[in-house]
DNA sequence: AGCGTCACAGCAAGCGCTTTCTATCTGATG
DNA sequence: CATCAGATAGAAAGCGCTTGCTGTGACGCT
């Protein structure tokens, strides 16, 4: 019913090996053998099996792309480059490779499977992009895994996550902290005393580096945090509106709104007009990763840009052995501070 | 080096049949047998092989899903709802099936690529979302994969494109040309007698219909539309901004701009602010998917809901043969006029 | 002329799993 | 107590491809 290679070799009049190579062009068949045999594949309209392919070669072509959220363009900027890369069809690579992204929604349950599911299917590379979560059971399972799937000749790159160290990973790390840093004093710069923080996620590192980086900058600066300035919630919108709602209960006299991230910034925005304070007359608002909406924001958002597309572009590449790794496996990512109309100087 | 079947069958003392049976569980195997095997399963940490299994049962796990821009949330929402469905790992399916995304950029050779390496794997089922392209070769080629697909037994369903007939594919595809007509007739109702157009690309049917829809509505209400008033561009905020700019170039006297899409409505806004225009004091303006930021813009955006995530759940559904497929094999999805603050009466 | 060298092409042995068919054992049944 | 159905387990034949090794002419070299 299907056709297979030992249908092509009969049409073609060539042993099932020799159109095995022609189709693999790694080793030597005289141009008129494999134009014939590429005549007989186009005639029966032959397709390979990839599994039988892969079973007997004990590799696949397949590149698993691991992103937290799917509907989040932080993620799908970093896939489409690493994507890109891979070269899945008519990318800038030749071969041709299934650069496939997993959605793992945040799940640590999920990740993991995903990982064993690549590995079930001996992927050439995976990649997994942004932050990690902190809980240590979970981080040793994935730890574990990378380290087999390394072993196992997987290549494993992390794209804006923090390095795994033993597991032979390398990783391409976001200066998560030293970007939320230059934020703040960014806005303690412009005079800002009292302000509120929305983070992220609790477990996730990407939300503490983060944090971190904002209360380096207040420490600097001699302020002391009040703790009830930060809240915690999620990285997408609804979470910095309500958020911010709470921050303004908690403390009306704040000045300045600092969010995880630029989706959040967006919520906070819409919290604080709803609640008739303007921006940044009122209240200063930032964000982080500088995502393609965020110049469209009214007023445009001050943020730090991440390089998304580069450092995918970079993953990717690294992922298909195209390019060296960084020295000592690990190389560090610098955000860009966007000072825009957001953010000025407090309210009297 | 690495466990197969055999080792574990040896560890477990039983015969590798019926450690795949324990496996696949579809076959009896005694209690006590089963946990035997299983706890050699996990003591030497077993990971099947995907392509010899998929090889000897002659199907995969493997659920292709391609995007035309993975970076745009408008595919990534829907993404994510098929692939809960589908069940990747922790999905609302109990097999753990390795759903994928494959990001064509919108590229037809890449559309037609991934399909080649989806039904190379023998992938179980594919769905495509969004709207295809209108290149006649093109087009053909594509259902020619779709019915050698659905004839190899991988189910195919379209999500938000339109059908294509004779391919066996189900097909759920979204009202486009009617939601564009109702979002205009909600503008002349207004009193809008002068409406910019700003299309996507225009090989694309998402970009013809809903401009149908357009036409459709200026024409039921007698408006004869100058032909400077549409300009066609991609589906992003740039886009939208340049032909923002280039519309008010070609007639100041317009006074609302409809937008192919909501990121393309928030680029004709920065650039009608950044030409002193208010909104909708001056110009109003709509867009089209409502996506998660549109609400957030200021003024709010009115454009037409599409239930993003229903469609894609429903997809997912079906291609898991979860769910009935429409009579016919095809359903329209309607979408919903959203008035928000883009949009009023216009200027004197 | 004799022989080592190439450049190709084919043989055949798997790759690790699934599944049909068959064998065995158990307890139930008449 | 013989017989049989039912429940499990095993043997073995592939699934479709890759690849190490083995030919086999043709060619060039001494």
């Amino acid at each position: 019913m299907t056709v297979t290679l030992a249908d092509v070799a009969a049409r073609a009049q060539v042993s099932p090996a020799t159109v095995s190579r022609v189709l693999n062009g790694n080793y030597p068949v005289a141009a008129s053998t494999r134009e014939r045999v590429l005549r007989a594949v186009d005639e029966l309209d032959y397709v390979l099996n990839g599994p039988a392919s892969s079973l007997a070669a004990a590799t696949s072509d397949l590149v698993g792309i691991l992103v937290n959220d799917i509907a989040d363009p932080f993620f799908g900027i970093m896939a489409s480059a690493i994507q890109l890369e891979i070269g899945g069809p008519g990318g800038r690579a030749g071969g041709e490779r299934l650069a496939v992204v997993c959605n793992t929604g945040g799940s640590p349950e999920r990740e993991l499977t995903y990982l064993t599911l690549l590995q079930r299917q001996r992927a050439a590379a995976v990649v997994l992009t942004g932050g990690a979560v902190e809980d240590a059971p979970h981080a040793a399972a994935v730890a574990a895994k990378l380290r087999k799937l390394a072993d196992a000749g997987t290549r494993v790159v992390l794209c804006g996550r923090p390095p795994t160290p033993d597991t032979g990973a390398i990783a391409l790390t976001f200066d998560n902290r030293g970007g939320g840093r230059e934020l703040t004093e960014h806005l303690i710069g412009l005079g800002h005393r009292r302000l509120g923080y929305i983070a992220g996620p609790e477990e996730r590192t990407t939300t503490r580096h983060r944090l971190e980086g904002h209360r380096a900058a207040l420490q600097a600066h001699g302020i002391e945090e009040d703790p009830r300035w930060t809240v915690y919630g999620r990285y997408d919108r609804q979470s910095g509106y309500e958020a911010t709602l709470e921050l303004l209960r908690r403390d009306p006299s704040l000045t300045a709104v600092v969010a995880a991230n630029d989706s959040v910034a967006l919520g906070a925005c819409a919290a604080l007009r709803d609640s008739g304070l303007r921006i940044p007359d009122d209240v200063s608002v930032a964000g982080f990763d500088d995502l393609p909406f965020s110049i469209d924001a009214v007023p445009s958002l001050t943020t730090v840009r991440l390089p998304l597309s580069d450092a995918g572009a970079r993953a990717g590449r690294i992922a298909m052995g195209r390019e060296e790794p960084p020295p000592g496996g690990i190389a560090t990512i610098r955000g860009e501070l966007m000072v825009r109309g957001s953010s000025g100087g407090p309210r009297e």
